[in-house]
DNA sequence: ACAAATCCTTCCATTTCCCGGAAGTCGGGT
DNA sequence: ACCCGACTTCCGGGAAATGGAAGGATTTGT
């Protein structure tokens, strides 16, 4: 047995490390097998099957027959119980729904997490523009509709620290000036909503329009997009912003119903 | 200092503790207070304080305003990854709709978790009787029309355990005779459907059907649920069990996809 | 058919990071 | 002013976590 055993100690705090495993799933990385893991997040193999074997018997984590982890069920019934996620998205279904049903376009329903948009919703019809955005995804802040309005309705150290930065360039059309992009959001404050006009891909245009909670303040935002051409920003966004006032007060409502 | 520090030493795995926080979370108690969690979970308050600080830091809980722990949209983001969770949903909802409209009655998608029915998706039409269940809820597997399903298609080891204990009673003409179930069970998988006449409330009658995946192992299972009196089990059948075979189909041809 | 490569699982001596009682802080109620 | 409950911070001792290595299982290449 010789040299069985040379510990170097914990690197980090255990729940952290048990966390960072989870980190590296995503949207595209869904299914993933030990070694691949153990890369990821840079901890040795057995560390990494130790704490995995805990995640999968908790629930956390399910191994498919090939033997990759998968995230499990129980994570699945844990995030439906988040307000910004699920709860929004349930108040909110019926609404987007008529709005799907009036326009027979797509669809946005989404919500900022730190610099970042994360998609709650997409209700697409069958003949709109495809969209690349997808449920539970992230996409930056600046260009499509939904993000110019929480981007500009989010705390001046939000709005300082995504303007200092490099704004990422999607299409000819993207605005990557930190100065125009501040007038942009001064513009959305102003009308109630924003317009992206093929900042994302050259075919898409859309319209988004702020939610807020029972405080006021914005928690969310619903857009459409449509194809290029098809339709004019000034006939969208009053049915965009009804949509969003109609949920505003459903979320009040809810608010008061517990 | 005088008695400062009385280190009694780590009662149990340091992930498991952290995630048992997490459980403690449920439909029913979707947000709790950090005295509250350490109770639930029996944990010292100083423990449970500094577990949830990481949990928060990483983005699992979030803290509402009034300091209250929350589920955060990270947990979401990561749920929204799960196969059997929203991967299904997404896959299957088309052909709920389909279902929905067709027949103006409630439609419900679920899996097995254990000895659970654990409901993935559940569109309602508005004029269609209440249902008590909601997404990401919990029911057992001896009463409802997909959990009938589920039961007669689960492995022999499951279906014991389930027959062995006691059968919850819900109304007058629940079944709780393990005999009578299994005769139930039997006549599930030669019909290739399941009928749950009142055995939830008195008012409700639903019928399932299984999904299967492309080796064709029972992996979901579809319903349609309608007011006592308003349509027969024989005429709604063929409709459950057409849009079952459908989601089997798209489960497939998505597998070959990726 | 054999070897090499890759992946997964188990083991255990050595620490390191976690545990939790106690004290401090804050806010509301009497 | 005082009490009470809920939350936050602190720190010494000790239990639980760490990770290299060995061995098994599976796949790939020749």
């Amino acid at each position: 047995m010789a040299g069985r055993g040379r510990p170097t100690g914990p690197t980090g705090p255990v729940l952290t490390r048990g966390l960072a495993l989870l980190a590296a799933f995503g949207p595209t990385r869904p299914a993933m097998t030990l070694s691949q893991l153990a890369r990821h997040t840079g901890m040795p193999l057995s560390t990494a099957h130790r704490l995995l074997g805990e995640l999968v018997e908790w629930g956390a984590l399910e191994r498919d027959d090939t033997g990759s982890y998968r995230v499990g069920l129980r994570l699945w019934e844990l995030g439906a119980l988040a307000p910004r996620g699920q709860g929004l998205r349930e108040r909110a279904l019926p609404f987007l729904e008529d709005l799907s049903q009036i326009t027979r376009e797509n669809v946005q329903l989404a919500v900022r997490e730190g610099t970042e948009v994360v998609f709650v919703e997409r209700i697409g019809g069958s003949g709109a523009v495809p969209v690349l955005t997808r449920v539970g995804g992230r996409f930056a802040l600046t260009a499509t509709g939904v993000g110019l309005v929480l981007l500009a309705h989010a705390p001046t150290e939000v709005q300082e620290d995504v303007l200092g930065s490099r704004l990422e360039r999607f299409t000819e059309r993207t605005v990557t000036d930190a100065d125009r992009l501040r007038r942009m959001l001064a513009d959305v404050r102003v009308n109630g909503f924003s317009i992206s006009d093929r900042q994302v891909t050259m075919d898409a245009l859309s319209v988004g329009a702020p939610i807020q909670d029972e405080r006021g303040q914005v928690v969310a935002a619903v857009s459409l997009v449509v194809r290029h051409g098809t339709a004019s920003p000034h006939t969208l966004s009053p049915l965009v912003r009804t949509s969003a006032r109609a949920i505003s007060r459903a979320l009040a409502e809810g608010y008061r119903a517990g």
